[in-house]
DNA sequence: CATGGTCGATTACGCGTGTAAATGATGTCG
DNA sequence: CGACATCATTTACACGCGTAATCGACCATG
């Protein structure tokens, strides 16, 4: 059911692009992670088996697709931070960052923009 | 190096207080988790092994202290959840949640007020 | 002093994961 | 048509993790 770290990694070029042929996401892969071809095989094949990816068969290959959609899976990901750290609120995590003094100047005028488009609460 | 599920939530207990004695973590687990007492030894054990906690012998028993600061611990998720997602940055995961609906009011507000006390940007 | 209880330490074991090679199927070119 | 190349599928294997039982040391009590 769940994705793990490498294959998220598979998951992010194939929401970035698709449909990808294996080759191809060995390629978009190359950057970041120094992989052999039969490696991602493995990952292409755990993902369709987990239901998380489509195949659809292209003359000699298949090209895959994301099934599973960027969205939920940084959604997922992000409650379950959230929940596990921050007592499933939001603000406690902003307040982490701030108080670390992790933001930058650009952080803060884009979170100042982001704030005042939200509904008041009064 | 890094610190498993299991394992953070022994973490937790030991953030919450400490020192503590293994019976009294079992204890404090018992809530959240249904372990046998000799599963938390075995994860005590390998948080010593990783450095992440101390013990020190008090009578028959050890009492056990977090090394690992909480603060290190959730910053380190955090980014990692940020650089993994959201290139790095914080506003994005924000407008990811205000996007969704996900914030309560009570959220917004505390956002607001969070946001006020940050420096102007120019 | 021997025995039983109580700790921590050691060992166990199945499962997912990261990483990849071996095998099998199929299309292509001579 | 047969050999080679090229995919995908299957198998492999070590390691960490979740979960725990067993072993060994040590202290108290009869």
């Amino acid at each position: 059911m769940s994705i793990s770290e490498a294959e998220s990694a598979v998951m992010q070029v194939l929401w970035n692009a698709h449909p990808l042929a294996a080759e191809e996401i060995v390629a978009a892969l190359g950057d970041a992670r120094q992989w052999q071809e039969a490696t991602v095989k493995t990952l292409l094949n755990r993902l369709l088996n987990k239901g998380a990816i489509a195949a659809v068969k292209e003359g000699r290959r298949y090209l895959y697709s994301p099934l599973l959609q960027r969205d939920a899976y940084v959604h997922a990901q992000s409650q379950d931070l959230l929940d596990r750290l921050f007592g499933g609120r939001l603000a406690p995590l902003v307040a982490h960052f701030s108080a670390r003094q992790k933001l930058s100047k650009k952080d803060i005028a884009e979170l100042k923009r982001l704030i005042e488009t939200l509904p008041d609460e009064r």
